[in-house]
DNA sequence: ATGGCTCTTATTGTCAACAATCAACGATGA
DNA sequence: TCATCGTTGATTGTTGACAATAAGAGCCAT
């Protein structure tokens, strides 16, 4: 049975996971509001399972920081005070300097290729003006950069940060006055790995993180983080 | 109802954070080597409540990466090769040299002092000639560190690279013919950070990191980390 | 002896019922 | 009018029982 596709191990998705995929999709999209509550009673019914599944699905979005647990009163989407986002976005460009730092050791070019190939997809969905297809790519960015690292823990706790960024997102929508700056930016860091120029990645990739900052809270300025 | 002491809001821990408490610590000792079983039915008996808590502590153990699930069959503590560990120091680095850079932007001096008193501790261990002490602060001063950014996310995410870290060192036990190189790395470190020097901060990190891996695995050659 | 079949056993996965807890409401008394 | 205290409703926390699943033992036919 030669098909034209390797057959890989089939997952058998349990229970949970599937609810937490779809709880933590509705997260992300802002289906489920930051201060919402979640009722696992009332989840379980609409799933048409137990409660036991469901909680379990639960205290795993507890643990990713997506969802915060009141004891014996319920559980809550996060909400984000100004400390916690730009926690997250430190974190975030953190992750993503250690991802360009091992792509610079391995194929620099081929990464920066893939990687413009997204800045691509994003510049597209500027001209369109289509406002979800580019944060969509946005995000798809970040994500290749780093899954080409191949680390399992950087993109593991990238995948976390990343649904957090999303959330942020949907506040930030519509923030950027001229959304070609921030298809430069990105274009930018993929030119940047393509090289190899190290150094000049995780300037750009602090300087992303700082220009994010600055757009959600233009009040302040951002962190120093030139080097000493 | 005036007491001497500030009476600070009760933490009423719950019966599963106790349980993965309990269970962490086991595996992090490697009372629970890697590859054995973890039933939960055994558990609970063993903790006095039934399985749903404790099914709650292992899926968090899980999640942690600790514990590898196949199912219906069973929960087993992971058991890391190379690649594993190789990432688990990279990922620690990652997020430790994050940590390091937030020190640099705040008081430097202070934090320096605080990792110093670390290192003169893990010396007196070396002293005494005690290896687990030194494992200990070993441990505490990377905790530290990074305790000290304030950064929730990049705790949590150290805190479980620790764990896995603990779980190497138990295999690393020994490895290191003289301690005292061990100390002064720590120390070097801790100076570089006391004196702001970010950029020397980070080229030490790297070199902590690229030290372990010889000493864990003396055949290959270290990674190439040199900036371009 | 060996390949395949069934049966057993150990373990997780799921469920529904019950207990514990907390916030909000309303009654009570000064 | 206001503070206090019990009551109530909603929600999570816990439990024991049962279902589903997979590995391995034993048996049988080849």
């Amino acid at each position: 049975m030669k098909s034209g596709q390797e057959l890989r191990p089939i997952v058998q998705e349990s229970t949970p996971s599937l609810a937490a995929a779809q709880l933590r999709r509705h997260i992300a999209e802002g289906t489920l509001p930051p201060g919402a509550q979640l009722v696992e009673a009332d989840i379980a019914r609409e799933l048409g399972v137990s409660r036991g599944p469901i909680r379990e699905a639960i205290q795993r979005l507890t643990q990713e920081g997506l969802l915060v647990s009141i004891r014996n009163r319920g559980f809550f989407v996060s909400e984000f005070d100004e400390g916690d986002i730009r926690d997250i976005y430190e974190a975030r460009t953190a992750v993503e300097k250690a991802a360009a730092s091992i792509l610079a050791d391995g194929d620099p070019s081929r990464a920066g290729a893939e990687l413009l190939g997204c800045v691509d997809r994003m510049d597209e969905a500027r001209s369109a003006g289509d406002q979800v297809a580019i944060s969509e790519a946005d995000i798809a960015f970040h994500e290749r950069l780093v899954a080409m690292a191949a680390s399992p823990r950087l993109s593991k706790m990238h995948a976390t940060l990343l649904t957090e960024t999303r959330m942020c997102l949907n506040r930030l929508r519509g923030r950027y006055e001229d959304e070609s700056v921030r298809v430069a930016e990105h274009r930018g860091i993929a030119e940047a790995i393509r090289d190899g120029k190290r150094d000049l990645v995780m300037d750009r990739l602090d300087a992303h993180k700082d220009d994010a900052l600055v757009r959600l809270f233009p009040t302040h300025e951002a962190s120093s983080t030139a080097a000493s």
